[in-house]
RNA sequence: GGGCCUGUAGCUCAGCUGGCUAGAGCGCACCCCUGAUAAGGGUGAGGUCCGAGGUUCGAGUCCUCGUAGGCCCA
């Protein structure tokens, strides 16, 4: 095959050809456990730490999971982010601790233990058992769940290469962390902010338990839509209040959507300024307000309506009518949630079923009347018909009962967003109960709320990135209501609180201390293993000024509510950071843009009561992970990816190089599709380093490298060079302000266009060609060696594995990256380079015109190029390989680029290039004068 | 229903306080190289800037109202 060209193979064999172990493909999903394996086995978290034991501190904390399932793309892209923090400060020579965390208490957890214990059969066992040992039994089998799934997503992280210390996890179930939140909520109970109430919360039916906010999901739910008639109790005085004589008895007109919540009316809300009208539809007379009688009269399809009378809200008030459902006179009153929006503009209200209803309910003195049990069913006080009914039954029998007796105006099914459990995703009911709670309002001893000191520091306390956090952040605490910390579950932390004899409640800040060093000391199994004596070892009632008078020890009983899950890792800045010494106040949280409501407002609150100020100074939030059409991401729908095929198909690399190009701000998209595209761009990277790596094979630094400042300015070296140091400023000023898209795309134009496709094709025919000692091709292959460097440490926050094995192969199997801080490149290129790379751009246009001419092959052309200011010539020796022409020639004066047809001239047979040089030499070959010095004819 | 956010080439995104003949990368098309080769390089074609109004000499950029989607809540 090579037989018609025997003297290009004799030359080949003197070029100087790139070599290199590094090979093409990286084979990730082998080679990455290995690196996790050694830099395990090695000690390395621990080994960096000890390096940096008196660098500059940055202080980050990880928020915890859940301890259940297997990480998803969310947790994948969490976890990188942080990564990414936590890499690029060790490069800045930092010390920065990430202490992996779990939440390990909850209901999800209880629940499907429950679910396995029905499953198995042995729920009845424990059925027979007291109450506190039954509990415990629960408990041990939690823990055990716990620990699996602690240990499994602690795998899959470790597998994606997150320099965390994961041989000291912390978990909210240890006997440390749970000593350390009761602590924080001793400092809240000390603040006067902890109180019990009855008040409504949402309830889940399925798990029997109060639930917070963040355990709430929407979703859509059909629910019966209904109008119903309330017979006014007085005529005369409606009639007064419209200022007409009625015939026959009106009634006032509500909407609701929970009809199972009737029973427990006890008012109806009207908007004091709001104008109402007295109407006659069909021939029945009702009240409602003005601006809604189109609307509902339509909807209802009614064929005649009349106004008969209008007047203000304000003229109902105190007007009184019958319950639909039972013997009981309601009342007109006053509220200013009342909209026009929907309804009726008269509000159904049940102090027992609702937030507002509660607050009007208080405001006149009614009782909180909630006739509903934990299991969803009716008590004794309603009605015989319905008692022992489920609500949902309810629904439709109440709907059946009031259209009877003549109440029910007009139903429909109605679609509209509900919460449900999270778990369990049964719908939750608003129901009032007794539960523990954090007052948002209750003022602190020294001045300034909950709500207000919240306020505050997020208004001017704390950063947000994206900054639009601060807004949403604002809103939420506007907005948000006290925080119910009580569940009725087996599974957490319990709340510290006891039963004295006269039926009170027994909760002092000293108290909650003493148990706290109890379960510091015995876990919080103390709590259903010992007695109220045994866990209040510590305290002393006679010190402690809170106790309430005359107590009596001895007659305590432990009460079993537990801490919303919320409340411990809300604790966290306390249970780990502080309690740890790891720093406080923290630098940085980073999670999902949810956590506005959740984590970020679980921690904030806890530590505004318990020290004044806020635990972190910095919130960055990033997006939700929704399809390629932008829909969200579910298991259910079945649009979401495992983290683990990803992993082995792609590796945790490519997969962390495209997690450092989101703009994850936002929404982020996720597709097969779009890791594919990560992996060639990944493999574009690693080929440019390749590639120089390849070249280095011959390179000894100590020996042949140059100094830096023997290299012109005005070389093409000189424009790498330079270039290169701004690329490192920018990459680590992007990374410190955590733009990681920025700092991506930056390295890979970088490597790409002005690496790859500039520099590298520009110096291939010195690499090759030159004398190997040449000075021209030691300089760059001195720049080569400070570019691979400086790649190497500037991926290495991003690619870690790929990062390590590029600096190994340059500096040797002992070297590592992770001991490598970054260097500083220092260098200024020549200020024409600009234009220089200007007129490279004309220069290939040109040539790519000249193609037409039949020059292909640029090294069959030479160039001339206008210089009308004799700016250029200092850049004459290495512009004709950076446009990859034979030879190239500036001309003093004004014109456009001239491409010459260089084919009528001999090529050399080593370097193909037609440089004006090339004769016959005393081998036989035609050379060109630098080929032949090199091969020494 | 409310709060916050997003909608710019086929795809992912830049476009700061209004002046742009609207940019980049990927992909695509055509071509070169075969001494980075399951590599490398060049050139080029792609856009009613979600829609409708408005402010302005001038709007992708500001305002209003829609629309599609996301998060949080009622």
């Amino acid at each position: 095959m090579s037989d018609d060209k025997p003297a290009e193979r004799t030359y080949k064999k003197t070029l100087n050809l790139p070599r290199t172990s590094f090979p093409m493909k990286a084979n990730l999903a082998q080679n990455e456990p290995q690196s996790v394996k050694s830099w395990k086995k090695s000690g390395l978290y621990e080994h960096v730490r000890g390096a940096r034991a008196e660098a500059e501190r940055f202080i980050f904390h990880d928020g915890p999971p859940y301890a259940n399932g297997d990480i998803h793309i969310g947790h994948l892209m969490n976890k990188v982010l942080k990564d990414l923090v936590v890499r690029s400060r060790l490069m800045e020579g930092e010390w920065c601790d990430y202490v992996p965390g779990w939440d390990c208490h909850g209901l999800p957890i209880e629940h499907r233990v429950m679910g396995e214990l029905v499953e198995s059969g042995k729920i009845e066992k424990l059925a027979g058992l007291p109450e506190d040992k039954r509990r415990m039994a629960v408990r041990r089998e939690c823990r055990k769940y716990a620990e699996k799934f602690q240990k499994r997503h602690r795998e899959q992280m470790e597998r994606l290469l997150t320099f965390a210390d994961y041989d000291n996890p912390y978990l909210t179930m240890t006997p440390e962390f749970e000593g350390a939140t009761t602590e924080v909520f001793a400092d809240l109970v000390a603040q006067g902010l902890v109180y019990r109430d009855l008040k409504p919360v949402h309830w889940s039916i399925e798990n029997q338990t109060a639930l917070a906010e963040a355990e709430l999901e929407y979703m859509d739910r059909d629910d019966p839509s209904i109008y119903v008639e309330f017979e006014a109790g007085d005529a005369a005085a409606v009639g007064e209040a419209f200022g007409v004589q009625l015939d026959q008895t009106p009634s006032f007109m509500i909407w609701t959507t929970t009809p199972w919540t009737l029973i427990a009316n006890l008012m109806i809300a009207v908007h004091e300024r709001f104008d109402y009208v007295l109407a006659r539809i069909d021939g029945s007379e009702t009240v409602i307000a003005r601006d809604l009688l189109e609307t509902v009269t339509t909807k209802a399809g009614s064929e005649k309506v009349e106004i008969l009378g209008e007047c203000q809200g304000k003229a109902l008030l105190g007007l009184t009518y019958h319950h639909p459902l039972c013997e009981r006179v309601g009342r007109i009153v006053a509220a200013d949630y009342v909209t026009l929006e929907d309804g009726t503009g008269l509000v159904h209200t049940a102090p027992g079923h609702g937030a507002d209803d509660y607050r009007t309910g208080l405001r006149e003195g009614m009782p909180v009347y909630c006739p509903v049990l934990g299991d969803g069913t009716y008590d004794e006080t309603v009605p015989e018909w319905m008692q022992g009914m489920s609500i949902w039954d309810a629904n439709v029998k109440v709907l059946e009962h009031i259209r009877e007796s003549g109440h029910l105006f007009h139903d429909y099914m109605f679609n509209h967003s509900y919460p449900h459990d999270w778990r369990g995703k049964s719908p939750v009911i608003f129901r009032a109960t007794e539960q523990w709670f954090i007052g948002v309002d209750r003022p602190f001893a020294d001045g300034g709320s909950l709500r207000e000191r919240g306020l505050e520091s997020v208004r001017d306390g704390i950063d947000f990135v994206p900054a639009w956090g601060r807004n949403r952040m604002l809103g939420m605490l506007e907005s948000r209501p006290d925080w119910c910390l009580s569940r009725q579950r087996a599974w957490g932390l319990p709340i510290p609180a006891f039963r004295t004899a006269d039926g009170g409640t027994f909760l002092t800040a000293a108290s909650v201390r003493a148990v706290a060093s109890a379960f510091r000391a015995r876990g919080s199994d103390a709590w259903f293993m010992e007695t109220p004596e045994e866990l209040l070892a510590d305290y002393d009632h006679a010190s402690d000024p809170d106790a309430p008078e005359g107590l009596d020890m001895g007659s305590l009983e432990k009460m079993s509510d537990i801490f919303d899950v919320w409340f411990e890792s809300g604790s966290s800045w306390n249970a780990v950071m502080r309690e740890r010494d790891l720093g406080y106040p923290i630098d940085l949280y980073l999670e999902g843009s949810d956590q506005h409501r959740g984590w970020f407002q679980a921690s904030l609150l806890p530590a505004l009561g318990a020290t004044g100020s806020p635990p972190y100074k910095t919130l960055i939030t990033h997006g939700f992970m929704v399809d390629k059409d932008g829909r969200k991401m579910s298991k259910s729908i079945g649009n979401a990816l495992e983290v683990e095929s990803l992993v082995n198909e792609y590796g945790a690399d490519v997969c962390r190089w495209w997690v450092s190009s989101l703009a994850f701000d936002g929404d982020v998209k996720v597709d097969l599709e779009f890791f594919r595209l990560a992996g060639e761009s990944y493999r574009k990277i690693r080929n440019t380093i390749r590639f120089l790596l390849s070249n280095l094979v011959d390179f000894e630094p100590e020996h042949h490298a140059v100094p830096l400042e023997s290299i012109e300015p005005h070389s093409i070296d000189g424009w790498i060079l330079g270039h290169g140091a701004q690329v490192e400023r920018h990459v680590r000023e992007a990374m410190h302000r955590y733009a990681f898209r920025e700092a991506h795309l930056a390295l890979f134009d970088f490597c790409n266009d002005a690496v790859s496709a500039t520099y590298c094709v520009a110096v291939k025919d010195r690499l090759y060609c030159d004398e190997v000692d040449s000075t021209r091709r030691r300089r760059c292959q001195t720049t080569m060696h400070h570019l691979a460097d400086l790649l190497c440490r500037l991926l290495a926050p991003i690619v870690p594995h790929t990062a390590n094995e590029a600096f190994r192969s340059l500096h040797g199997d002992d070297a590592s990256v992770f001991d490598a801080v970054h260097k500083n490149l220092s260098y200024e290129s020549a200020t024409e380079w600009p234009a220089i790379m200007r007129q490279r751009e004309g220069v290939l246009k040109s040539l790519e015109g000249a193609k037409s001419a039949g020059i292909e092959n640029p090294l069959d052309a030479g160039v001339v190029v206008p210089d009308p200011e004799d700016r250029f010539k200092p850049f004459l020796e290495d512009f004709a390989d950076l446009c990859g022409v034979s030879r190239a020639r500036f001309v003093h004066g004004i014109g456009d680029i001239e491409i010459e047809d260089l084919r009528q001239e001999p090529r050399c047979e080593r370097s193909w290039k037609r440089d004006g040089t090339v004769t016959l030499r005393s081998d036989g070959g035609l050379l060109s004068e630098r080929d032949a010095r090199a091969v020494g004819v």
